[in-house]
RNA sequence: UCCUCAGUAGCUCAAUGGUAGAGCAUUCGGCUGUUAACCGAAGGGUUGUAGGUUCGAGUCCUACCUGAGGAG
């Protein structure tokens, strides 16, 4: 049964230290979770994963997957987590992001979305209810019900409609999802209301009627500066339950996760570490590492002094930088091996700062190093 | 020795006689619930050399230089 079990909170920041015991095992957060979109967080092996990064949880998409290879292939094939051999906790995203992500390709009506497939044209229509199928066919431990990720900038209209409409699809989505789950699953409404404070307090009203397993807030890394985002959770947050696990969707950089922490979120997602991984951009406690600049070119040094992970402990910026000149895939290997240790060692290091009591120090001493 | 073809950005190549471009490479930047091993910007040229024709030549003419192929 999925339980989310508070350890400490921090007093003066309301930072909170917890887990989530899940049926694919615990996840201690603060959390921050590898995107692994098509069944593989890209460029790395689940094997390295476990044993290397030791990730807890991570990512699925329902819209990918429904597309490829499809949900009902996965399910006969023994779920999500037989199929890509993924033992541990997976959170499937419901599609609401490719609402954002793919606007030129999606029609949204009251009922759902209607999806012209990116790969073939094909059209398939996602409802509240479909997406929930959907995440129980491929076996997902929580399950996002289906929201609308709005884009920014947005009228004060145009985000209450279409907040509105999201409130009404987590309600279905949820609905369903008491119809038709066992114990193992859980599943997470989504907050919405663009970047307008009202619309966030009102939707959150709204979803606490749902009594649900945790919230996510979404619909921020969507263009508004970052200041905008952090003010979005700062008010939302403290309005959730704080028995139930806090989700703040798709952030952020690795100065960011501190700041989001302080203001009591408990599970992040992005893809920067990986993504940026394989496009040459790695994160070090001196900053960023653009790793194709000519100044590394004969440099022994490893990217990051002080990273103990696969890649710093063998290899140098020269060695990385020739991979990444040469398109060799081991690059992406490499370089997503370490960004994800970064991000993960970040969330770690703060999960011990609130353990201990010693969350206001920590917070201190990041914004004063504040490095991108 | 002669014939043919070819010499344009670092490389491979474009450009009806009318403002010399592209891809790659180089340098730099971007990426936030993945349509992304992706996207963008910048630098880079006496068009082999020297003449000629023309209002105007990378383009046409002559000679030479270099390379490839062929003939002898």
């Amino acid at each position: 049964m999925f339980r989310f079990e508070l350890q400490a909170v921090c007093p003066e920041t309301g930072a909170r230290a917890g887990i989530l015991h899940t049926a694919h095992g615990d996840v201690e957060t603060p959390v921050f979770m590898p995107v692994g979109t098509q069944a593989t967080v890209k460029g790395i092996l689940a094997r390295d994963l476990i044993s290397d990064l030791d990730a807890k949880i991570i990512l699925g998409n329902t819209y990918h997957l429904f597309l490829r290879p499809g949900h009902e292939t996965i399910r006969k094939l023994g779920g999500l987590h037989r199929f890509m051999s993924w033992p541990r906790a997976i959170l499937t995203d419901s599609g609401g992001f490719q609402v954002f992500s793919l606007d030129t390709l999606r029609k949204v009506t009251e009922e759902g979305v209607l999806f012209r497939s990116h790969l073939n044209g094909d059209q398939h229509f996602f409802t509240p209810e479909s997406t929930m199928d959907v995440q129980l066919a491929l076996g997902s431990d929580i399950m996002m019900v289906l929201d609308e990720c709005l884009a920014y900038p947005a009228s004060h209209e145009a985000a209450r409609a279409s907040t509105a409409r999201t409130l009404r699809w987590a309600r279905a989505a949820y609905d369903h999802y008491r119809r038709h789950r066992d114990a193992e699953h859980a599943c997470f409404p989504i907050v919405q209301g663009s970047m307008f404070a009202d619309l966030r307090r009102h939707c959150v009203e709204e979803l606490l009627e749902l009594d649900a397993d945790g919230y996510a807030i979404g619909g921020l890394s969507v263009g508004e500066p970052r200041a905008l985002s952090l003010e979005m959770a700062e008010i939302t947050a403290p309005l959730l339950p704080s028995d139930r696990p806090r989700y703040v969707m798709g952030v952020g950089m690795p100065d960011e996760l501190p700041e989001y922490v302080a203001r009591g979120i408990d599970m992040m997602d992005c893809v920067l570490p990986s993504r940026n991984a394989r496009n040459g951009y790695l994160f070090t406690s001196q900053g960023r590492l653009i790793i194709k600049q000519a100044q590394y070119k004969e440099d022994a040094r490893p990217v990051d002094e002080s990273c103990p992970c696969y890649t710093c402990r063998n290899f140098s910026r020269a060695y990385l930088r020739h991979l990444f000149l040469a398109g060799e895939m081991t690059f992406s290997t490499l370089a997503t091996m370490h960004n994800l240790r970064r991000y993960l060692d970040i969330m770690g290091r703060i999960r011990e700062a609130i353990l201990v009591g010693e969350y206001p120090a920590f917070l201190r001493a990041q914004r004063a190093a504040m490095v991108t």
